[in-house]
RNA sequence: AGUCCCGUAGCUCAGCUGGUUAGAGCGCUACACUGAUAAUGUAGAGGUCCGCGGUUCAAGUCCGCGCGGGACUACCA
């Protein structure tokens, strides 16, 4: 028969390797899919991570934790579909692959077209997939891998097009000028990612200046009078002063106290009067001033002055004043700049309490001015445009051009001047700036050219270096701007209220992070900026006429519309004069300005389509549409003599990963699919359509479900291949042409052929998508060993993708062209059948047939099926199909995501945005924001460092369970993890070799018995104590670990288990009951020790399954093989253990946690009298506190007395002998003494015993406290026994221990014969016996050893299993051992099997 | 700068609604045990509970202000 399995060592990561293997082979992970089809549903998001870099040991942590929820869900009955996904854009994968080309961003559409660079990025993206797919294997993530959703795919962006558009239509999504972070050195704006790459804040010495503005008028009376006097200024503080010509506002704060001063201009000693927050008078003013005489010369330290009068900031709102730099006026609302506003934003933290505003060059600014109805400083082009002062290369337009200190046409920041640039700017400035520095020593910037005018205008109040912090953009190094651009936003402030409020639905964990973080930046969201100047990435699906027209425009929320909307495509010969090839945005120019001369530009619009320059979009072969650029730029819309092109932007990829929930499914696209106002979109329409008809007619349906995913894979956009199939389509060979007469017209079963279609990377020669067939002619070239290797890699790939191949020789085809349609026709019934084993059959026999001569399968098709088209276990089972719920009909929302903490304001904030606005409904229910791997020494992992742990090593190491395990009990989730690969060791140490040992022991004693778990169970009342015991904490375990994992805490789960194991099942379960196992008989004791030992096992398999997945199910079936008291095969598809609340028994475990108490309490007396365990004792004695714990103590006394050895327990009752001690209780007491407290434990700490026994006695004791009578209860303190005189003893808690150390013969004696058995059995084991084996034993005469062996016979041969023991005067066979048995005495024993 | 998390023994972490002598494991030292044995037990050494203030009879725990580490957001005169 065969039993346990019994392993060498615990090895984990070769279980992980042959559990994989199992999971390979059987499937595992689609059946725990497939078997929970019909019970509810889970749904996960799967996060997608970018695969163009390597995985981390941080994703091993967050992919745990995703992992185990779903596979605890599953346990618990529910279906938990997971779907992967490939974040595909964005900056790092661009980065990346200029890199590696050697460009930068100016090089495209110059060096490379953006074709070549999109084709690249394309490529480079899923650089690392194998990598990543290797991880999550290894790892034991659980994700369906076979479809991923991939955000370049078509329909991925097609679903995210969508969903702008529905933004659109709800206005949405608007056009705006915004401040945005820009280099003028690389001509690009930056991202605010940019912005936070590492290095490009440094701290800077600016020129700042406290500029004053000139008041001219104001309502407030105060200041209208001082204006009246004259010399009336505010003060305002600036770091770039070169942004004052762009001044159009001052700023205050509406409650922020300001102050009127009468002083003198520092630089000029005018006197002159000023206006600043009152707060930052001293900043500017020494205190000193107050008092001094109203007198100043610039040399004077001290600046006088008066405070006037005080106010607060809206009192000033509306003040007019004069324009500080007139360089240039607004174009637009000039009357209404240079005024005074009030903005939130102002402190007083530093400057002067009123901002300087330059709409132009701040967020904040412009955001505040735009709501005063202040005007920004834009001034026209030479073009009409309206363009800020600055211009894009970041110097100053012409218009602010000062006689003398220049200005125009320089750049703003020193830093954009290259060093011969500056050297001649300083010659010029030697001479321009003579007359008022007459010895020029170095280059002056523009900064300090502005401080140093103002300060001899006396329009400055002070002029300093000032150190700050200021970004720089990280690929030039030099300082950036914050510059008005265009862009496209996301109104998501007027969502504000929505996802607030759907937010405190969300279960966060941790808590905090859902309330702290992610809901303050919900309380302030602003409008998401969507615009992305870039090239790989999803094109902003908006279309609008340029400036030679009325606006019109379109925003495209699906491929088909299009077509319905009649767009066009500008072809490769539709070239402009010089030659290049017009895009949407050139064609609208050159349109406009033909239509702005007059032209008739439909006429010229006729002859580009006539001569077939510009296509109907329709007209286009699908395989052609890509939705990137540069293919959508092509595209346009003619309406009423106007072009539409594409607005250049792509959009930030957060809004392709927070598209997922719906662009993972190719929303609304698909068949079942259902739009949030209950409609159905027509692609959907015609799917369900399609659908319904293959459902019911044919098995059709199912092998065409693939859906457009699947398509995109199968049938790429390839120019080149295209092409090339075009040509072989008008070039057949004979043998094409000879099938083709047979596959045209449908003329087999009614299916259309494809000839030459290009797909995935190949060519086939025919090609049948409803049958998922390929028919490949091969000619004689496919006789070579090399092609037919190629082939059959080639049909691989393919089968990857579901189609089969069938391969017909040339000489078939031209002389039995009948045996080869036939043989499509077998396969076409097959496939209607879906009968692969009938195909198989045939197969062979057609194979046979044929084979050998001209023609060997190249495919396994002879061993194997081929592959099959339909998913395996049919498409009902198939973890990629969505269960049609919801009322989207795609598994929204999901009930669970987790990622990194660093996603709050990414990913699940772009998840919840989008679902909020889009269906106003929570993309997620329960969210797990984990923190931080870091180094051992808590630093943050990264290649510089070379402190990152590569995750394949350590999962090779240790294995997956060990490395999972260690990451999810070392600290909870959300709290940073310093990994250390120390704690994985002893994780492996501790807690699994605990399991593994356990089990190892019971398989060992299980098969000599031959234990199958055969017998009834043994009901819980006939099993001794310690079994209802060890169940009542099973079941108490079983609990926790539920309630742990419902609230999203694996870390609790974790460690309960961990306890349980190591402390209560290994160490004291086992230990107990080791003798119950391996002696006697068969009995019902032991068959009972048997099957609370194995229920524990397999329900902790079952407990730490999600955690540690493959251990968990390597236990689960060396248990259950021979057993087979579960019908799954893997833990992960058995079912979660049920809680038996009546197998609890509290007080079972408070008395078992007494024996522990106690057993311990009598080790360390035995410890600290010298006494070996071995040695028994006659008695210990405890003292009982109450008639309870007398109770209890005596239904554990047996356990107690052979853990420590001890033959008897005797209870002592109160008889005075004891010496007791007291402790106030202060919970108790706190309520009723108060602050008498100290007094009272200080009179308590004094009692002696006499006060302690009457308290006991009479149950209360009068004291005084300060004066004040207390009346002292037996309820407010705590009386414990500490000692007992004359006896040696030890106490925790209530519990004293006093043990009888006295040793008899009698004891002696027995202890004598403890260790010999104890060196007998080291001899049995060395010499590499049975634990079964019976021998003979001889042991040598030696006084006090003959007294033990005589009087302990039959133990001795009992626990040795001893068939004959005699004493030997001598023992001369020199396999004989000599052994001490204890200090100074020592004896001679031989031993050999017996026969 | 703002928001949030974290700070307890050499290391990794517990410490419940405040209760007086702050715990566990690892590591270290010593001893013991031994048919689970690279396990286990007992004992020992090891603490300014990040600091300072406050509330309270009582603070590791609650509050305030700092410091250090981290994350995100923002960059503002």
């Amino acid at each position: 028969m065969k039993g346990f399995k019994e392993h060498d060592g615990l090895n984990l990561p070769n279980i992980a390797e042959q559990v994989l293997e199992k999971w390979k082979n059987e499937k595992t992970f689609e059946a725990s899919i497939a078997t929970r089809e019909g019970g509810p549903s889970f749904v996960f998001y799967e996060g997608p991570p970018s695969a163009n870099g390597m995985p981390g040991i941080h994703h091993v942590m967050g992919r745990t934790i995703k992992d185990l929820f779903c596979r605890y869900k599953t346990q618990r009955g529910f279906q938990v579909n997971r779907k992967a996904g490939w974040d595909t854009h964005g900056l790092p994968v661009e980065l990346g692959v200029e890199k590696e080309l050697g460009i930068t961003k100016e090089d495209i559409g110059k060096k490379i077209t953006i074709e070549e660079y999109n084709k690249a990025c394309r490529e480079a993206v899923m650089r690392y997939t194998d990598v990543w797919n290797d991880l999550t294997e290894k790892m034991g993530y659980w994700v369906d891998m076979s479809d991923p959703y991939v955000t370049y795919e078509n329909n991925y962006i097609e679903s995210v097009w969508w969903l702008l558009s529905q933004l659109y239509e709800k206005n949405m999504l608007y056009k705006g000028y915004t401040i945005q972070p820009y280099s003028p050195a690389a001509g690009t704006g930056l991202s605010s990612h940019e912005l936070n790459l590492p290095g490009t804040y440094k701290d800077v010495k600016d020129t700042s200046a406290t500029a004053l503005f000139k008041v001219t008028s104001s309502e407030l009376q105060v200041v209208s009078d001082a204006t009246e006097k004259g010399n009336l200024f505010f003060m305002a503080w600036t770091t770039t002063p070169w942004t004052l010509p762009s001044n159009t506002a001052l700023t205050v704060g509406a409650n922020i106290d300001y102050v009127l001063i009468d002083t003198f201009n520092p630089y000029t000693a005018e006197n002159q009067k000023v206006i600043l927050a009152k707060a930052l008078l001293t900043k500017y003013f020494k205190t000193d001033g107050l008092e001094a005489e109203m007198s100043y010369t610039p040399s004077d330290k001290m600046l006088p002055y008066r405070v006037l009068a005080s106010f607060k900031g809206f009192e000033l709102v509306g003040s007019r004043y004069e324009q500080l730099l007139p360089y240039a006026q607004p174009m637009r609302d000039a009357d209404k700049a240079f005024q005074v506003i009030a903005g939130d934003f102002v402190t007083t933290e530093d400057g002067t309490g009123i901002v300087h505003t330059a709409p132009t060059f701040g967020a904040d600014d412009m955001q505040v001015a735009k709501a005063a109805g202040v005007p920004p400083m834009l001034v026209e082009n030479e073009n009409g445009d309206p363009v800020p002062l600055v211009d894009l290369q970041g110097r100053f337009v012409m218009n602010v051009n000062d006689p003398v200190w220049g200005l125009a046409g320089e750049p703003v920041k020193a830093e954009y001047l290259s060093d011969a640039e500056r050297e001649a700017a300083f010659e010029k400035q030697k001479v321009s700036l003579k007359e008022h520095i007459p010895n020029l020593s170095n280059y002056l910037s523009v900064d300090e050219r502005i401080a140093l005018k103002l300060k001899l205008e006396g329009k400055a109040f002070k002029v300093e270096k000032y150190q700050h912090n200021y970004p720089h953009c990280w690929r030039t190094d030099k300082p950036i701007l914050y510059y008005p651009l265009d862009s496209w936003f996301i109104k998501a402030s007027s969502a504000r209220d929505k996802m607030i409020a759907l937010n405190n639905t969300i279960n966060w964990k941790p808590e905090s992070t859902g309330t702290g973080r992610f809901g303050n930046w919900l309380e302030n969201v602003n409008d998401w900026n969507l615009s992305r100047s870039r090239y790989w990435g999803t094109p902003l699906p908006i279309w609008r006429t340029g400036p030679y027209g009325p606006l019109m425009e379109e925003c495209v929320g699906a491929i088909a519309e299009f077509t319905e909307k009649n767009a066009y495509y500008i072809s490769e010969e539709c070239l402009d004069e010089k030659g290049n090839r017009f895009d949407g945005q050139s064609l609208r120019k050159y349109l406009g300005e033909k239509r702005m001369m007059g032209e008739n530009v439909n006429t010229i619009w006729n002859d580009l389509i006539r001569s077939r320059k510009i296509k109907t979009f329709a007209s286009l072969p699908e395989e052609m549409i890509d939705l990137h650029r540069p293919m959508v730029d092509y595209v346009i819309f003619f309406r009423n003599g106007l072009v539409l092109a594409r607005e250049l932007d792509l959009i930030d990829v957060w809004f392709d990963s927070g598209a997922m929930p719906y662009a993972q499914w190719h929303y609304p696209f698909e068949a079942g699919h259902k739009m949030p106002d209950g409609s159905v979109h027509p692609a959907a329409q015609a799917a369900n359509e399609t659908k319904g008809m293959f459902d019911s007619a044919s098995p059709l349906g199912r092998g065409s479900r693939g859906g457009l995913d699947w398509k995109e894979k199968v049938i790429p956009y390839d120019k080149e291949l295209t092409e090339r199939a075009r040509q072989m389509r008008n070039n057949p060979t004979e043998g094409e042409r000879n099938v083709w007469q047979h596959l045209k017209g449908k003329q087999i079963g009614g299916y259309d052929f494809d000839r030459q279609k290009p797909l995935n990377s190949f060519i086939a020669d025919f090609y049948c998508q409803e049958l998922s067939l390929i028919v490949e002619i091969d000619g004689k070239s496919h006789l070579s060993e090399a092609q037919q290797k190629k082939d059959a890699a080639r049909d691989k790939k393919l089968g990857a993708l579901g189609l089969n191949t069938l391969r017909f020789s040339g000489d078939l085809v031209h002389n039995k062209i009948d045996e080869v349609v036939g043989w499509i026709q077998t396969y076409v019934s097959c496939f209607e059948k879906d009968d692969w084993n009938a195909f198989e059959k045939d197969g062979i026999n057609f194979l046979n047939k044929y084979a050998g001569k001209n023609w060997k399968p190249v495919s396994d098709a002879g061993k194997n099926p081929p592959p099959s088209p339909l998913p395996r276990g049919g498409s009902s089972t198939h973890p990629l199909t969505p269960s049609q719920e919801g009322e989207l009909g795609i598994p929204f929302p999901a009930d669970f995501i987790a990622e990194g903490v660093d996603q709050t304001r990414g990913w699940f904030y772009t998840l919840h945005a989008i679902s909020s606005m889009i269906k106003g409904s929570v993309a997620f229910k329960n969210v797990v924001s984990n923190g931080l791997v870091l180094d051992k020494n808590g630093l943050k992992m990264s290649k510089r460092l070379g402190n990152g742990i590569d995750p394949f090593e350590t999962l090779g190491k240790f294995g997956p369970d060990a490395t999972r395990w260690y990451m999810i009990t070392n600290a909870m989730p959300w709290d940073n993890l310093k990994f250390d690969l120390d704690g994985i060791i002893e994780v492996q140490r501790k807690y699994f070799r605990a399991l593994h040992n356990s089990y190892s022991f019971f398989a060992l004693y299980a098969n000599v018995d031959k234990f199958t778990h055969a017998e009834a169970e043994i009901p819980l009342a006939n099993r001794p104590e310690i079994d209802r015991w060890v169940i009542s904490r099973l079941n108490s375990l079983v609990k926790e670990v539920e309630e742990a994992f419902d609230n999203y805490e694996p870390t609790r789960a974790g460690r309960a288990i961990q306890d349980f194991v190591v402390d209560e099942l290994s160490n004291w379960y086992v230990r107990l009951c080791r003798r119950r196992f391996w002696k006697g008989d068969y009995s019902d004791d032991k068959i009972a020790a048997y099957q609370t030992l194995y229920r524990c096992l397999i329900n902790v398999a079952k407990l730490s399954a999600p955690i540690a997945p493959f251990y968990s199910d390597s236990l689960f079936c060396d248990l259950n093989n021979i057993t087979r008291k579960d019908s799954a095969n893997s833990v992960h598809i058995s079912g979660w253990p049920a809680i038996n609340e009546s197998e609890i028994d509290n007080d079972l475990e408070q008395r078992m946690a007494l024996a522990q108490t106690a057993s311990s309490l009598a080790l360390s007396l035995r410890k600290k009298e010298n006494i070996r365990v071995r040695q028994p004792l006659q008695k210990i004695m405890i003292p009982v506190i109450s008639a309870e714990f007398e109770k209890h103590l005596k239904q554990v006394e047996d356990l107690i007395l052979s853990e420590i050895n001890v033959k008897e327990l005797e209870y002592i009752k109160d008889d005075g002998v004891f010496v007791k001690s007291i402790k106030p209780n202060f919970k108790a007491l706190g309520p009723k003494v108060g602050k008498n407290m100290k007094v009272l434990a200080g009179k308590v700490a004094q009692f002696g015993q006499a006060e302690i026994q009457q308290l006991e006695t009479e149950g209360s004791i009068q004291l005084d406290l300060d004066g004040e009578p207390f009346e002292l209860i037996k309820d407010d303190v705590e009386i414990s026994t500490k000692d007992i005189p004359g006896w040696s003893v030890a106490s925790e808690g209530a519990m004293t221990v006093a043990l009888d150390i006295t040793i008899s013969d009698v004891l002696r004696s027995e202890g004598i014969a403890r260790e010999l058995v104890n060196r007998i059995q080291n001899m049995r084991k060395e010499s590499g016996l049975e634990v079964t084996d019976k021998i003979i034993l001889m042991v040598e005469k030696q006084a006090e050893v003959t007294r033990a062996v005589e009087s302990n016979k039959n133990y001795i041969c009992d626990e040795t299993l001893a068939s004959e023991l005699s004493l030997e005067e001598a023992i001369t066979n020199d396999k004989a051992i000599n052994v001490e048995v204890e200090d100074g005495i020592s004896t001679r024993i031989f031993l050999q099997k017996a026969e």
